[in-house]
DNA sequence: GGCAGATAAGACAGCGCTATCATATCGGGC
DNA sequence: GCCCGATATGATAGCGCTGTCTTATCTGCC
């Protein structure tokens, strides 16, 4: 049915290794082999058995993308640009969800490289600070790549963006605004990035010489339900926040219809922050004032270092941007 | 390094052909010996190699999923229902994106299944109706079914859900509520369900004795900003409607920005419905009036089909469901 | 008691490639 | 003319499994 390389070196007239090859690019093929070679490869439909390359040699063409994320809109990103540069290399992306809090994660991990053999793997939040799955890859000494890792940064090649200085950015945002009392959302407590932007947060205050409230700031999940809870009991305090800085859109958008439903006008009597500009960012009224993360591009440069530099270890951190919309004015009676 | 067939042959005293019986679950292996070899694969961590699997028997223990969408949380959620009876099975998923309008899709999925010897592939709209992907898949006689097809039902198993039907519930709950001039905005030239909402809504208004107006309806591509361009032109009109039903929720979100923009009063002043239910509907303001289209389910179910009657065809439909929220209410001077 | 069919287990080829080693030819410098 | 290294190609083993065929029991029933 399918053809082999064996069908492709009869047709070309010569043994399967010249076939082999010129599908691996290796020099010492003459120009008039390769171009026979690949003619006989072009009419017979020639596509090499992954299975087989991968039993045979050293590399599978096939990578991992392991994540465990509930924001659909990041994982989404995050699988864009994996797939582009993995597209780019004639390599498949597999796409395994995964459950950080799960006893099985380690046995997951072990079996799905065991099992498929994949040339590398790349790590999304919370994977990449997971010890379970790290402790399974480090010792198969499989190449790895952290897409914005909390924790122990020296382990692996890895890609991420500043959080702290992206949180900072907005409270100083806000301040600048004349806001004074800024309540705060905190992300999953499974990401290390909600620790990071609380810390920018605090620091932007300090700066600022505003004191840290703790009534301001309110625990959250990552969600729309759990930011429009927090913004619930934002919204009920005797003096309430002027503005609210949720550390990501989805929460942010929480925020903002729990502010409709209290018939607040937006931005005039509350000002709402998010972070990430996912396409939620602009989906919702008023189109959010955000961060911008580079999502996409984290995933595509992680992709990149994997197959550049498998063994090396290096970090790049891409650049955030302040995306300033229609979500955060001054506060009300400030001129 | 990592532990084959013959290591636990070795371990367990049997012979390699008994280990591959335990792994297949064949029948004709006594209690005794089957224990034993599940405990020498337990105690050696043993994953077997798919690529070997692969390539000596008929399975490759891999699906695909094929798409080419645009809307995040609606492929998040195919995803899911995919990714969730994979796991069920031991089967791991492979995630293709792609172009049906590329020229090259033909290839990219013939590539796919030689490359990979995959067991089946699961498409989702509008993939389900690319003549040039069908043709390849029908070829090599590789199993698949598809996730809401518009045409040629018969070719294989599918799962859909009503969208005549369901179109035809939201205009009629609309004009139940004392709307009569609905504006409506078309999905994406490429789905078929496009074309069947598009029906539902004039089939409701034909019952209803209400004419056709083709000036009400406006051409959309299932994103964000068609949404927000299409309510532009309809509220726009001299005479404007006072409900727009956009036939997914990205376009919704679109519509209620521009209408926010605008500074109409929600849902007083227009009525907005929506379609899918995806996340997105009840992360803007007013929660969206929506039909909640069983997304996940329909992938699961799909994903269920081809591993329980690969060769079988067998159809089937999952309800939608009306789900009322803020974005309907009676048009402003009705009672 | 003997024979058919069910049950249990092993030997071995081979899936389609890559890795290793062997072999053949070609220039160029002395 | 001869040797050496670069260039070009082939022969063959084997990756880790499954499929097929074979052999060796075990069971029940006339």
């Amino acid at each position: 049915m399918r053809a082999t390389i064996t069908d492709v070196s009869k047709a070309a007239g010569v043994s399967i290794k010249t076939v082999s090859r010129v599908l691996n690019k290796e020099k010492y093929v003459s120009a008039g082999t390769r171009t026979k070679v690949e003619a006989a490869m072009a009419s017979l439909h020639f596509s090499p058995s992954l299975a087989a390359r991968a039993l045979a040699g050293r590399r599978s063409f096939q990578i991992a993308l392991i994540y465990d994320n509930h924001s659909p809109f990041y994982i989404h990103q995050i699988q864009e640009g994996v797939w582009a540069r993995c597209r780019e290399e004639g390599v498949r992306m597999l796409a395994q969800p995964a459950d950080v809090a799960s006893p099985d994660l380690a046995r997951e991990v072990g079996g799905l490289i065991d099992e498929t053999h994949v040339d590398g793997i790349i790590l999304s939040s919370p994977v990449t600070d997971a010890a379970a799955a790290l402790g399974e890859l480090e010792r198969r000494g499989i190449p790895f790549v952290r897409i914005s890792p909390g924790t122990n940064h020296a382990l692996t090649s890895s890609v991420f963006m500043d959080d702290v200085g992206a949180a900072d950015d907005m409270t100083t945002h806000l301040i600048n605004l004349g806001h004074r009392r800024i309540g705060f959302i905190v992300g999953h407590p499974n990401h290390m990035a909600s620790d990071q932007r609380l810390f920018g947060y605090r620091r932007a205050l300090d700066r600022a010489g505003i004191a840290f409230e703790p009534e301001l700031v309110r625990p959250g999940l990552f969600d729309f339900a759990s930011g429009a809870e927090a913004a619930d009991a934002l919204l009920s305090l005797p003096e309430r926040p002027t503005a609210i800085f949720a550390s990501n859109d989805d929460m942010a958008a929480g925020v903002l219809a729990v502010a409709h439903r209290r018939g607040l006008a937006l931005p005039d009597e509350l000002s709402v922050a998010g972070f990430d500009d996912t396409e939620l960012a602009s989906a919702v009224w008023p189109p959010l004032t955000t961060i911008r993360q580079p999502t996409r591009d984290l995933a595509y440069t992680a992709t990149a270092l994997l197959f550049e530099r498998p063994d090396g270890i290096e970090h790049r951190r891409l650049q955030h941007e302040l995306v300033l919309r229609q979500s955060t004015a001054r506060p009300r009676g400030s001129t």
